[in-house]
DNA sequence: AGCTTGTCAACTGTCGACAGTTGGCATCAT
DNA sequence: ATGATGCCAACTGTCGACAGTTGACAAGCT
């Protein structure tokens, strides 16, 4: 566990360690490395990425403003744990917006505009039927992406992508059975065929249709969950307090 | 110009310098005494309020992230320049948050549950009768966001806030004039009728209506601005890089 | 025993300093 | 004159150090 870390870090010195850094820990929380609700020892992770704490601290200040980190004073900063209600939330947010860019697209689509969509369905179709979840999971985002993008609102996908990425505080269970994949492709499916036929109205339906679906098989997979600790309840140890880095 | 700053810095210590300076700045930029462009110069930053950089950068990173302050490795933080296709996309993002909202809203109304909206309303129309531009424009804030919280969506709330602050990064020119304050109200009035009806459709369509016709006042009152130097272009002169304070 | 109080170690918050980079300006050659 | 070249000041990026705070643990009191 010394140094298993080949990442860009001591490659590139054409963007700033900060940022460097904040991808990096980005990573760890993503990929569950460090998991929600665990603290972020700024000694620790200045350590392991051989850099000293100011790159740290600037870089977690910028993932406490966009959501994944909530700080303590004098006590430190938490990957955040997100509730229940709160992802059903973003779920709300992420529906409102791909049902808006979806009647937004339906209400100029061409088949030239909506090639590159056709492109991603035909192997989405093909991705589910071969059962490959993960590269069913890749063009499904790829499939929203492009779907912004034909909405001709690239701030709206950085958007969802960003709330994506807030979701994934929840660990992702139940997102890759194959029953989910049948469901979700049918729903794409939806969407292009509203698109196809300039249906503004079937379009927004089938997008947030789609995301109310993904929302509904999130409700359904967690309990409701008043249990968890608002947010770093007081009670916690120092033993966990010192748990910065975990096994790694 | 010594020191005119009165602000909470010196007093409450219960929060981090680096978020209080996060505030200062963020107030500064919104209440466009740094415009869009200019440069944020670390040190007469920190020796403005009275703090090391350390603390400023770390603020200036977290401004980063949320998208007010871009940053160029080497050469410094700008307040961020917005060209009007970036704000005609915000808007949208709005419109359909806003549509959203107001359509869950409608999906289960009540007398009571509309109080505060209602409450609102009133408040509204008095200061457009008034032509009290101040307190509408704050009326009008109340109005969104009880919007929103009537929907049991606060991210929602939070994410419409953030944008409306990107938005403040061009002049509000245009948004306070009595004519644009009646034809606003009587898209409230619109809205708030719909939810009373429980017409889901029509909530949405008013609320929809409500931030395009913001969003058709603001296309038309700034030119296609092709000419806008995409960010910080190179020819920013020494001359423009000290003056990271203007007056003051 | 249970509760209070004092002590301690681990961190965070903040600062000051140093090195590296950038762009501008003056100088020099063509 | 015009363009290339070298120097210089102003900053940013990064680091190491110090002070203050927090929570835990142990000793002492009731």
């Amino acid at each position: 566990m010394s140094a298993p870390l080949a990442t860009p870090l001591e490659i590139v010195r054409t963007r700033s360690l900060a940022s460097l850094v904040a991808q990096e820990i980005e990573g760890l929380i993503l990929s569950g490395q460090i998991a929600p609700g665990e603290r972020l020892n700024e000694q620790a992770l200045a350590a392991r990425l051989g850099v000293s704490r100011g790159p740290v601290r600037e870089a977690v200040r910028g993932l406490e403003r966009s959501g994944l980190v909530v700080a303590v004073v004098n006590q430190g900063s938490y990957v955040r744990t997100m509730r229940v209600e709160e992802a059903l939330q973003v779920f709300d947010i992420r529906v409102a917006l791909t049902g808006h860019a979806a009647a937004s697209v339906a209400a100029r689509a061409t088949p030239a505009l909506l090639a590159p969509l056709e492109r991603i369905m035909r192997d989405l179709t093909a991705a589910e039927r071969a059962d490959d979840a993960a590269t069913y999971y890749a063009l499904n985002l790829e499939f929203h992406a492009a779907l912004f993008e034909l909405a001709a609102n690239p701030r709206a996908a950085q958007l969802y992508d960003g709330l994506g990425k807030e979701l994934h505080l929840f660990r992702r269970r139940a997102l890759l059975q194959p029953e989910n994949m049948r469901q979700s492709n049918a729903e794409h499916a939806a969407i292009l065929q509203a698109l196809r036929d300039g249906d503004v109205a079937a379009a927004r339906a089938a997008g947030e249709h789609h995301i109310v679906g993904g929302r509904a098989r999130f409700a359904a997979s967690h309990p409701s969950d008043q249990s968890r600790p608002q947010q770093v309840a007081g009670g916690e140890s120092d033993a966990r307090r010192k748990s910065g880095l975990p096994p790694g």
